[in-house]
DNA sequence: ATGTCTGCAAAGCTTTTGCACTGAT
DNA sequence: ATCAGTGCAAAAGCTTTGCAGACAT
């Protein structure tokens, strides 16, 4: 699917999501989902805010984190916690679950996917009688070119 | 081991640590190690704090951060970060290497252990060339208790 | 016209830093 | 006696909240 195509289709999401709850349609809303969509890979607030600003586009960091978390609620992007304070989020419409490994030294986030994470999760279900919702799966190490220096 | 042999074993480590890389053994790194280890479960740095002031103990935050740094790095304790801001701890002398499920409602930590998420950082390490130094694996939903609710 | 959403600034919360004093060596 | 380590308070960094004004309905 195009990148055009895909945006199409999440501003209909997203605009889905709005009606039903009874939220308003404002251009800062859609203007952030934008910003996420056009990029790739994983973000902060802060520098999404220092974009934004960079582009003239008048946006405060309330409502940044305020749309975040109505893209949180409708499934289009996720949030990740990479051993640090700072939230990292990535847009989530038509990307499998996966997993994550961080390199400690660059902070660079590589995305896999393994299927045995299911059958420790499903052990877990019948084991323990817990619903669970997602899970996070983090390497923490050191990549191939930081190996190097 | 009894609690107190763990005490000793663990004081002796921390000591060792200590003259390796010319820190000071004051009495307020002992306090802190000592709180940590007669107590069991996961615990944040403000709770502890209030819980060792609440002893009469004089303690201030900043050496309570400046501690757990040093027993972060002897490994006697370990860092989690589930999803929020606030990190958790937890001691590791003589616990084996476990992951969490957590209720997302009462914020209950359980631990399990399941010998499968091994066979997935081999594959990792084998087919990325990334050396692994430790990995988080966190089950989120709700607990038993919170389901009947 | 109404009341929600926004930007801005201020406050909150966790963690770090600066500084003068204390106490381990 | 020296200077690393401490308590305290202030600052820093991320996130949330309060408020007056803007704008989607």
């Amino acid at each position: 699917m195009s990148k055009k195509d895909t945006h199409k289709e999440v501003t209909e999401i997203f605009t889905n999501y709005l009606i039903k709850n009874n939220q308003r349609k404002t251009p800062e809303r859609y203007a952030i989902l934008t910003e996420i969509y056009e990029n790739d890979g994983h973000f902060d607030v802060e520098s999404m805010y220092i974009n934004m600003k960079n582009k003239n586009y008048r946006v405060s960091r309330a409502t940044l984190y305020n749309t975040i978390e109505l893209l949180l609620e409708c499934k289009l992007i996720r949030k990740h916690q990479f051993g640090k304070a700072q939230a990292q989020f990535e847009k989530s419409f038509l990307s499998r679950q996966h997993d994550h490994i961080i390199c400690t030294t660059c902070d660079k986030v590589i995305e896999f996917c393994d299927p045995r994470i299911l059958n420790i999760k499903n052990s877990i279900i019948e084991s323990m009688n817990f619903q669970i919702e997602r899970h996070a799966l983090n390497f923490y190490g050191t990549c191939n070119n930081c190996q190097n220096k």
